[in-house]
RNA sequence: GGGCGCAUGGCGCAGUUGGUUAGCGCGCCACGUUGACAUCGUGGAGGUCAUAGGUUCGAACCCUAUUGCGCCCACCA
């Protein structure tokens, strides 16, 4: 038998073990005739990602099902990667290069991208690195990245099916643009922040050349003043720097007080360029002063109105947010810039006429922060109503389900309510948009510009440059210069990993994939895509369940992000506490779906564990003998009659058993790592081991000690791979790895409501008689003796029977269990089942303290009996309430009456 | 503006079909180094389950309202 180290050393033994697993190809997983597959779809980590707590608490779950999963025999698949985050990533590699003074344009673009890949090679794989130090059993030879060849080629094949079926369109839209990285963003990555702006309220000048001109006045009184300037229109802004792109002054038709601006030209301050008057009911008519400048080119409902009303938009900036040609002498000025200039010209003109603050939610670039402009850009957008329609549909039917439940209706507000997906990126890192241009068709289509988007000549869509143009046989052909968004690759995840669109072994075995853990922040970009592209190309759900855990916070509930320097990094807590110990701490503060607040002593309780574990092990191993534990179970349980503390700890183990599968099979986590975590230390090592000591070579107790030690690792197995393969390995066993083995078999013969409540009976007792020396201030070294009053036989005989276990548990001297009467000058106290117990104490006892203890102990039952006596008192509740209920009462008061009773009895020998 | 989540002993949290005495970890107090474990053991103190109503024989749990905190979504110029 092995000798455990004293003290365990996680260190020491994790890269050990993982590259056993890895050598022996243990986290392989092919497509097999005898097992039924189950596969989870990993979220793939970016590329500049490095492993954050939410990575942690993610993987850990992913591979607590996956290895749970395994030892029940599934064919079980984890298939990781990383995706290329186009955006963040060219931002990182442009920073590094600028560091050495280069540019990414002067560079060109074959020549950065080549930097891109080489950064890559370099860098790309910190994080699965960082993976396999978690733990996690993925099949690492089938690592995939978006940007493969299999799936670029995926990208492709998608963008060129959902053109054909005319759910890709190109066209002019506003869009959520980022001055910075100088790209289009969709909707999801704007990110609003709510901040604290202004509003500016500025004078548009009427022109006065209609005869009728009547000045505007407000009619509603109002206590400013200023706004009843005669000849004017007040319009107030939060971006006064677009009123270069105003192109008409929009007011609600119900607005009674700008009714008679029918008809008129205002004039636009500065530029003095001419506006007309739209009436629309999208105004609101109680913002500001009722009245809207309309930019149609910088804001999204101007852009709508303007194509209502058939307004022509005026770009007035460039791609970094400046201003262009078409501001006048603002050209050249950063927006900002150009906001405060502006607001000093009008309010040298007086035409500005007042500022107040207001407090608005404004997007920002979820990459680099900075605050989106939106910007009137040709774009190729995805058509999502038609997708969306039967993603809500398997979610409605249950097809999908999330796990919280809630998460199905934000899912489905959600989709109910989505725009069209822009998915061009003026970045060059990602796939390029498999679009062609003739130069040709293109230049006779700019002398006819109304056809625009609606025609498509010259417009060729295609994986490879084609040689010639189809329709004039022009070979003067471009590739559209943009490309893709990374979650237009990323959303084809679970099926273009698995080979499509190639029909693979591998896609029609693991296809529909069974889970997909994720946190919330991300079922927008991703888990509801991956449900669209699935039903789209697949033609069924990329997978069953959606379990949506929490987001990992810090003690003051803000969430952890690198800016703001509240990381706790995990690699740090595996340095400090090990790997086993952070799995278990984070999953066992993980209630389900609910945020985590997490702090570096959290660490401790997994760590304190995995000590205990450690040290249980030890102990059962260093009096293990290899001769004795070498049995068939089914033999030795006919042959032996075990013991209650023996067929307790069985019935305790299979019922937590029971509970971890139930647990695990609804992603209640905590509660299976809570129910382990009771179950071996305050059961296992607590009572049974404590209770084994006694007799610890006895068959009964070598053979128990060494199954359920063996049966509790493989159950901790998927929760703390590490400790539990290194103690496996040194525990008698068959097999190469713990990892391998089968999850315990439920024996639910085995489960005795019997055991468990003598048992209870055994353990108040000891508690009671520990409860008593402590009360009495007894040195623990001393043994007292005890008397045991028990009523019938059963009881008796039960407590004869575990004399010893109790003896040594409360370290008892003399143990004598019959029918007596209290002896005099003995403290006593009452148990359930109207067991007395009685400690004499001569010459120790103080008759007036131990008359205060019996009547403490008294008033407490005295004052649950009468409130349980009233409901039993209570026609309702004996004719309403279920028959069990009103016997458990009954017999609640019967059995309380009876300890009342002995304890008043108790009480008066003492007085006497 | 819409939606969601959370309020339970000093702190952090469990508590899934409403049913005896509301649990756990940390912290606190007392005692303890009996050969697995001080990263430990034994015992203990500490809660009118945010507030106000309602449903019910019975509510931490269901309903309504209120307050406080947090998050998400939104075309709040």
């Amino acid at each position: 038998m092995i000798e455990l180290e004293k003290v365990y050393n996680p260190k020491a033994v994790e890269d050990r073990w993982y590259k056993f697993w890895e050598e022996k190809g243990f986290f392989h997983a092919e497509p097999s005739g005898s097992k039924k597959p189950y596969c989870v779809v990993i979220p793939p980590p970016n590329i500049t990602g490095i492993l954050h707590m939410g990575h942690a608490l993610n993987n850990t779950i992913q591979d607590i099902l996956i290895r749970f999963k395994r030892m029940q025999n599934f064919e079980t698949l984890w298939m990781p990667g990383t995706d290329h985050a186009g955006i963040a990533t060219q931002n990182v590699v442009e920073r590094k290069l600028l560091e050495k003074g280069a540019r990414r344009q002067e560079l060109g673009r074959e020549k950065f991208l080549e930097e891109v890949w080489k950064w890559r090679d370099e860098y790309g794989s910190t994080i699965i690195k960082q993976l396999k130090k978690l733990g996690c059993s993925c099949d690492w030879a089938r690592t995939r990245f978006t940007m493969d060849e299999g799936l670029s080629e995926a990208v492709l094949e998608a963008f060129i099916r959902l053109y054909d079926k005319g759910l890709i369109y190109k066209g002019d839209y506003i869009i959520n643009w980022c001055p910075r990285c100088q790209t289009a963003l969709s909707d999801e990555e704007a990110q609003h922040k709510d901040i604290e702006g202004m509003l500016y309220y500025i004078k548009y000048p009427i022109k006065k050349v209609t005869s009728n001109q009547k000045p505007v006045t407000r009619k509603k009184k109002t206590q400013d003043s200023s706004l009843k300037t005669q000849g004017y229109i007040v319009v107030a802004t939060t971006r006064p720097e677009t009123m270069l792109g105003d192109v008409a002054i929009a007011v609600n038709p119900k607005d009674k007080r700008y009714k008679n601006l029918k008809g008129e030209t205002i004039i636009l301050p500065i530029l003095n360029r001419e506006l007309v008057v739209i009436f629309d009911p999208l105004v609101d008519a109680k913002f500001g002063t009722g009245a809207l400048k309309v930019t149609p080119a910088h804001d999204p409902v101007d852009f709508r109105l303007g194509l209502k009303h058939k307004l022509k938009p005026i770009n007035v900036m460039n791609p970094d947010a400046t201003i262009n040609e078409n501001g006048g002498e603002f050209n050249g000025m950063g927006r900002f810039e150009a906001r405060e200039a502006i607001l000093e010209d009008l309010k040298g003109s007086k035409l500005f006429v007042k500022l107040e603050p207001h407090r608005h939610s404004v997007g920002h670039c979820y990459r680099c922060h900075t605050m989106i402009e939106p910007r009137l850009s040709a774009q190729w957008f995805v058509r999502m109503k038609p997708l969306a329609k039967r993603a809500i549909e398997v979610v409605e039917k249950g097809r999908i389900k999330f796990f919280p439940t809630r998460w199905t209706k934000v899912y489905l507000s959600w989709m109910e309510n989505m725009r069209d997906w822009c998915v061009s990126r003026q970045i060059w890192w990602g796939h390029r948009i498999p679009v062609y241009y003739c130069k040709n068709c293109l230049g006779q289509r700019t002398e006819n510009r109304k056809q625009k988007t609606e025609d498509n000549a010259g417009i060729i869509v295609s994986k490879i440059k084609p040689e010639k143009c189809p329709d004039c046989g022009g070979t003067d052909i471009e590739q559209d210069p943009d490309v893709l968004d990374t979650w237009f690759s990323s959303w084809l995840w679970p099926f273009s990993t698995l080979g499509w669109p190639k029909d693979s072994p591998e896609l029609k075995y693991f296809y529909p994939t069974s889970s997909l853990v994720t946190a919330q922040e991300i079922i927008f970009f991703w888990v509801a895509r991956m449900i669209m592209a699935g039903l789209e190309f697949m033609k069924d759900i990329p997978f069953r369940g959606i379990y949506i855990h929490g987001t990992v916070r810090d003690d003051t509930g803000t969430k952890m992000s690198k800016s703001l320097g509240n990381i706790i990094d995990p690699l740090d807590m595996i340095e400090k506490y090990g790997t086993d110990a952070l799995r278990f701490s984070i999953i066992s503060i993980t209630a389900q779906g609910q945020d985590v607040f997490l702090s570096e002593s959290k660490f401790e309780r997994g760590r304190n564990f995995a000590n205990k574990i450690w040290n249980a092990s030890r102990f059962i191993l260093m009096n293990l003998k290899a001769e004795e534990i070498d049995v068939d179970l089914c033999a030795f349980f006919k042959a032996m009659k075990l013991g209650l503390a023996d067929r307790w700890i069985l019935s305790r183990f299979y019922a937590t058993l029971t509970a971890v599968e139930k647990f695990l099979e609804s992603y209640r986590f905590n509660d299976a790592a809570g129910a382990i975590y009771e179950f071996f230390w305050h059961e296992f090592c607590d009572w049974y081991i404590e209770m084994s000591k006694a007799e610890i070579q006895s068959k009964a107790k070598q053979v128990i000690l060494y199954k359920i030690l063996e049966k509790s690792l493989r159950m901790l197995h998927p929760f703390m791979p590490f400790i539990t393969e290194e103690i496996w390995q040194g525990i008698p066993h068959e097999g190469d790895s713990i990892m391998i083995q089968k999850w315990p078999h439920i024996q639910g013969q085995m489960i005795s409501r019997e055991a468990e409540s003598d048992m209870a009976a055994v353990i108040e007792l000891v508690s009671a008689v520990r409860n008593m020396r402590a009360d009495w201030n007894i040195d623990p070294a001393m043994q007292v003796d005890i008397l045991i009053n028990a009523p019938g036989k059963g009881l008796q005989g039960l407590l004869a029977e575990n004399l010893t276990s109790i003896k040594n548990l409360a370290r008892v001297g003399n143990l004598t269990v019959g029918e007596m009467d209290k002896p005099a000058g003995s403290a006593a106290v009452v148990l359930a089942n109207a067991i007395d117990l009685f400690m004499p104490l001569e010459g120790l006892i103080d008759a007036r303290k131990e008359a205060s203890r019996l009547s403490g102990q008294l008033k407490k039952i005295g004052q649950e009996a009468s409130s349980i006596s009233g409901r039993l008192k209570d026609k309702n509740f004996l004719t309403k309430a279920p028959m069990e209920v009103v016997e458990k009462t009954r017999a609640k008061l019967k059995e309380l009456k009876e300890r009342q009773g002995k304890l008043e009895d108790n009480l008066k020998t003492l007085k006497l």
